[in-house]
DNA sequence: ATAAGTGTACTACCATGCAAGTTAACCGGG
DNA sequence: CCCGGTTAACTTGCATGGTAGTACACTTAT
């Protein structure tokens, strides 16, 4: 039994949660790749009753499908889904812009202003994961300024499904220039509490996004919904050749470690 | 091991996060309460497995808290996050229904229509159950008549926060009659195709909503947040008498049946 | 050669057993 | 009477074993 998963004191399910989560997310496990909790226990060095409590979790995400007695693969991206989290996500966000416009106190203000600057700072060396943290930072203070920090973890689990769509490929340099520069418009309209200005530059951002998230979807057309499951090997074992974690299967060939 | 679960053809877990969450929400469950896995595997007549799996479900909806090695027990309501899940309703709905009237065409009009005389058919006789269920019927229909039904599934999960509330104490007739009445003009002006009359219709319902809650909140202080949990055995004692599910608990002195 | 039948290797589901940790009651000494 | 130490009965977390069901490959009969 090795330590291969030691971060914080929660358990080992949730461990396995945030891990197969965050492969999922990224497109390291592309749609359609079948999971097996064998296979994940094994890999991890645990037993498979974590693992399997796991997969209920990332289920209820609209992560993963669980096909009793078939096998578990990793959900399609589902346009129609996609659509909707955008306008949940839409809907919300502009609301909280409007509201934190118009209670932003003087260090709301430095913070957001910190906020931005520091993604900037990571537009040429930084990292995608540490360039889209910062980015959600943003978002998620917007919900804390007016009062109602859950709010963003309701926005966020939606907004998972869209994450899955633009890590579809990386974002080119004028993208996320593109990105910042919508920032600090929406920050500069929030600290000056002018909310008209706010809502109205959080609309143009948004709206950039769900461009994205077409265009996106129309170049992947094998990771959305109309993919069938257990037919279709072929699919799979494409898909299954992206992660290591799912490379290669056990045969009656080897067994025996 | 009897046959007491048979429903539809789920998992033993899921039938028994639906058996558990309605028995919450309901408020036959009462915050503090104390759940064990081995207790509710004994009356259900299945293993430790499937019981915990649902534990795990109703903890990732805010149902329940789980402290490794100490207990599960029912999570009080928060009256932060319930004050967030009307924030995210009354947003969501208004926009919504606002979309609504545009979109509504003779089909959908006629349906709604049948919504909401159902609804007053269940003014008098109906059961609590039956009078919430046509309730949420209308709203539902909403979302699908704008075209985003999955819309409606994180309202509702986010209202059930609203729901522990609302369960506290059944309607009294003159508030049943008055909600029928708010739908009953809600779904004139979403008829009418006349969005502000719908908002505006829909704000007012939403904010009577709010007043209950209020109210509530202020009526049963005992279940809101600051509770402590390991601590005060008399308290959970209470509590525990309210449903049957937990009335009596193996102590030293009654260990066989 | 094609189609139906059979076996085998997988899958997720559930039952059970063990371990680590917490709590509360009990008991003896101050 | 009050306080500290011990023990016993709980709790959840994790490991493991057995079972029903599925799918694919092989065999056999047509």
């Amino acid at each position: 039994m090795a330590g291969q998963i030691d971060l914080d004191r929660t358990t080992v399910a949730d461990e396995i949660v945030a891990l197969l989560r965050d492969r999922i997310v990224r497109g390291e496990l592309t749609p359609g790749a079948q999971l097996s909790e064998n296979e994940i226990a094994q890999q991890l060095g645990v037993s498979r009753t974590p693992v399997r409590e796991a997969f209920i979790q990332l289920r209820e995400q609209s992560l993963l499908r669980i096909l009793p007695q078939r096998g578990s693969f990793v959900a399609p991206i589902n346009l129609g889904q996609v659509e909707d989290s955008y306008f949940l996500r839409e809907t919300m966000e502009i609301r909280i812009v409007g509201l934190a416009a118009k209670n932003c106190k003087a260090k709301n203000a430095d913070r957001l202003r910190a906020i931005v600057n520091r993604q900037r700072t990571l537009l040429d060396g930084g990292s995608d994961a540490a360039f889209v943290k910062a980015d959600d930072a943003m978002h998620r203070y917007f919900s804390e300024i007016c009062g109602r920090p859950r709010v963003w973890k309701v926005i966020s689990d939606a907004k998972v499904q869209i994450d899955r769509l633009r890590c579809l490929n990386a974002q080119d340099q004028s993208t996320r220039e593109r990105i910042v520069g919508d920032h600090e418009r929406i920050v500069d309209a929030v600290v000056g509490g002018d909310a008209d200005a706010a809502v109205g530059a959080m609309t143009h951002h948004l709206r950039h996004i769900h461009k994205n998230i077409e265009r996106l979807a129309q170049q992947f057309p094998g990771y959305m919904d109309g993919q069938k499951f257990p037919s279709s090997r072929a699919a799979e074992a494409r898909a299954q050749r992206v992660g290591d974690m799912t490379a290669r299967r056990r045969t009656a060939d080897n067994n025996q470690p």
